[in-house]
DNA sequence: AACTTGCGTAAGCAAATACTTACACATATA
DNA sequence: TATATGTGTAAGTATTTGCTTACGCAAGTT
């Protein structure tokens, strides 16, 4: 059982999970009103977002709310970062190439 | 049958052949060598990059080189920075409020 | 104490995934 | 022409995934 950030947000369920709690944290049931889906489902999606550390559960009462966690999220953005850097150089020398004057 | 970057991005193999195709293109066996696996395993995994416009294949006699697409990995990095944004007004707030002076 | 609410988890299941081997086929080389 | 090389694809298979329903349990409410 594979368990990284690509791996979860490679789920368009999960994805949308993030977004929603991006900007404000919500409890479980809050979240599955969102979605077409039974509440242990977004539940299961929920324990792998924490398990992958995408977010963090904090209880309060019977309830638990999930916050997002972005480190995780900038891990992914800078492993495209080590390519993005050499394609915007790339890109670059086209545009220079291109302004060339004949 | 989904086919999407995130989906494409979620195997390690694929993320791998990414590594291997961004700094300069290669044939499908010179990629097949770098890997304990088949060769139709990895044509598999091309072909999915492929689909999912992730890379070109560019044909030269009996040869097919891979080369890399950095579009649609720029997606996957948009779709971060619409929280990274946002991310970082909340740690720059934080920041300012540690920095009061009391 | 009984009931409701919010949730986790187990079991079951269909579909997707990531491989394998076997084969086909075009392109180069002898 | 015969052979080697580079590759795609089909079929088979074990494993993983994403859901479901059923149940249990702790925290609040009556």
């Amino acid at each position: 059982m594979r368990r990284d950030v690509f791996q979860a947000i490679a789920d368009p369920t999960r994805r949308e999970i993030i977004n929603l709690i991006a900007f404000q944290s919500l409890n479980l049931n809050a979240i599955a009103d969102h979605f077409d889906m039974s509440r242990p489902a977004i539940s299961q999606h929920i324990k792998i977002l924490n398990e992958c550390g995408l977010l963090n559960i904090r209880q309060d009462g019977r309830e638990r709310f999930c916050e997002m966690r972005f480190e995780k999220l900038q891990e992914v953005a800078n492993w495209i970062a080590r390519y993005q850097t050499f394609w915007n150089n790339k890109l670059d020398d086209l545009e220079r190439h291109l302004n060339q004057k004949p």
